[in-house]
DNA sequence: CTGTTAGCGCCTTCAG
DNA sequence: CTGAAGGCGCTAACAG
């Protein structure tokens, strides 16, 4: 075991200078009420003996940790991460710290992360759901307790969360319809648990677009994947051996879109010319292949900032009131879904 | 603000039940000595009333937090990401929690996080050091304070500290001397700030390739790059106008490699016929782009989970050595670098 | 402007 | 097996 000098404290900042605990730890916070040359006799002193102040008894005593606790279902996504990018800035320029958890896409893991967070006495909780989720009982807790709970992305979409995300609904009627523009009208879909939000309103928004071009829906253009990274490929191999193959293909993410195109692509068929393709997330990937991607564009950067400041605003607003914020997207067209050049 | 309900502590717990807090305590902690009804009537009672143990109170009087800081330059990039995801899942298997900060690529914030970290008493700490690093004094003062440090992929090469990472040197004169091999001898090498080990190392090997080539070292064919993400582009301008192009482009990481490979292609440049191309990292977009590209691999998730069980073994070792792992890599060959079919 | 005092909630001797 | 007591380091009244 490493031997762990004894900290510095500011009682013994205290005895070194022949003053009181409490006037080290007003100078030591900026409390205006100490003559300015003790303070700088404390400062100096502090800084001298090394001191560092113990935020546990700081917080203890405080009763808030300036902590805000992160559960997300995978770090090592591109979006996950530039989300996190994001939080971390948010919270970080308001003095905030974060501590993160992954729940690896399982409800157990979840509720254990949301345990901890718990007793590590968070002042608020960031939430991406798993993939699976379908109990709520342990963020209900946290937020019965008073530690706000604002979800992003992933969300629950009960009206009485707090969330952040983007019209899933309406950005894949707009992809749907933009295929449809290119004169495509069998158009498969590859999606993930009817679980989450984000997959369903996807779902949802792709139906609605093909009624509204009355096209009839086929369940047979409908793929669900449980987001393993293979899927595309997979994908591709069930898409060769239709009787009727689509001649587009509009997957949940730029990843799937990618990695099936590029498997058809091996196996000769022409994009967009046979199968026009669209993904979603813009991912960078989605303008280094060829052709490149369309997709629907929204920043995670900006939406890990936008989750980590609704959540400071309610760390100190008066009100409790439950805000359902909607972020911009943008239907980006590129050459893997433009038809008619 | 929001009213945070009076916390449940074993003292109401004590009182409900009309035993004393230290055998609540006792019972909650799993101590043995404790008569196993009182102790049934314990936990009901805790899981009745909602309690939940407060890990600050927990760690002043334990003087230990079970938190591991974890400073990163960068959380969006997917090496990063990978890295992230393997120390949370070392550290969540061990009953440990992580804390992270960005550096931003700034030795400013880097000092900024590591004094944070030390405040909130992490026990141990994990980083991947900034782009312009230069001086290493806030390190030093956690490594003194009892706080054990191992830095990661970008390291401290001084031999007074514990660092997980790959051969640079290694792999980066396996790289060019496969491309050698290929009949390249004019090969251009993409690297960054010569201050951080691991492309100071990469291009030590570079040069030491080309000299056991006999090939000579020409100073217009290193290229150094800020890490911004346009650079690749920039690259790719610089070479066209080059009176003596190269006949292979060697880039730190595959991003670099692609965008630039991208930009040339787009200028009709052949690759590999008329320059091949190798990158370093093995970013799934490698195997995404056509053609694919040439790159070292070496899994970021074991990095990560290879220096977060580096951390918790000296973190109950008991004499503290200075470790230097060094971790596998494997030259990943593919069309991007193969000149004769 | 400064000192005294009293906890925050938990754990850990030391006694029974 | 259980209780009493003290203290981890800090801050916030309350007095001066």
């Amino acid at each position: 075991m490493i031997h762990k000098t004894k900290q510095v404290t500011i009682y013994d900042i205290a005895k070194t200078l022949n003053i009181s605990a409490a006037t080290v730890s007003r100078a030591l916070t900026g409390n205006v009420d100490v003559k300015s040359d003790t303070r700088e006799k404390i400062l100096n002193a502090a800084s001298a003996m090394g001191y560092s102040s113990n935020n546990f008894a700081s917080n203890l005593r405080k009763k808030q940790s300036r902590m805000i606790g992160v559960i997300v279902p995978k770090l090592d996504s591109h979006f996950m991460a530039e989300t996190l990018s994001g939080i971390e800035k948010s919270l970080n320029s308001a003095g905030y710290h974060m501590i993160i958890s992954q729940s690896h896409e399982s409800v157990a893991a979840e509720i254990k992360a949301a345990k901890a967070m718990l007793k590590n006495r968070v002042d608020g909780l960031l939430v991406s759901l798993c993939y699976d989720n379908n109990t709520t009982k342990h963020f209900d807790e946290l937020i019965s307790q008073g530690v706000p709970v604002v979800f992003y992305d992933r969300t629950l979409d009960k009206g009485e969360y707090d969330n952040v995300k983007i019209d899933n609904f309406k950005a894949a009627y707009d992809v749907t319809m933009h295929l449809i523009n290119q004169g495509c009208n069998r158009i498969l879909h590859i999606t993930a648990s009817q679980r989450r939000d984000v997959y369903a309103d996807r779902l949802s928004g792709y139906k609605q677009a093909l009624k509204d071009a009355k096209i009839a829906f086929n369940e047979e253009y409908i793929l669900v994947t449980d987001l393993n990274p293979q899927y595309g490929i997979e994908a591709a191999n069930y898409i060769m051996q239709m009787n009727n193959p689509p001649d587009a293909v509009f997957a949940v993410n730029d990843f799937f879109a990618v990695t099936c195109m590029k498997e058809l692509q091996r196996m000769n068929v022409r994009v967009p010319e046979d199968i026009a393709f669209a993904g979603f997330n813009n991912d960078p990937i989605g303008t280094l292949v060829t052709p490149t991607i369309t997709t629907v564009n929204y920043d995670g950067i900006k939406m890990g900032q936008l989750a980590a400041r609704t959540l400071l605003n309610k760390l100190t607003e008066k009100i409790s009131t439950k805000s359902n914020i909607v972020m911009a997207y943008e239907l980006v067209i590129r050459d893997s879904s433009v038809k008619r050049i």
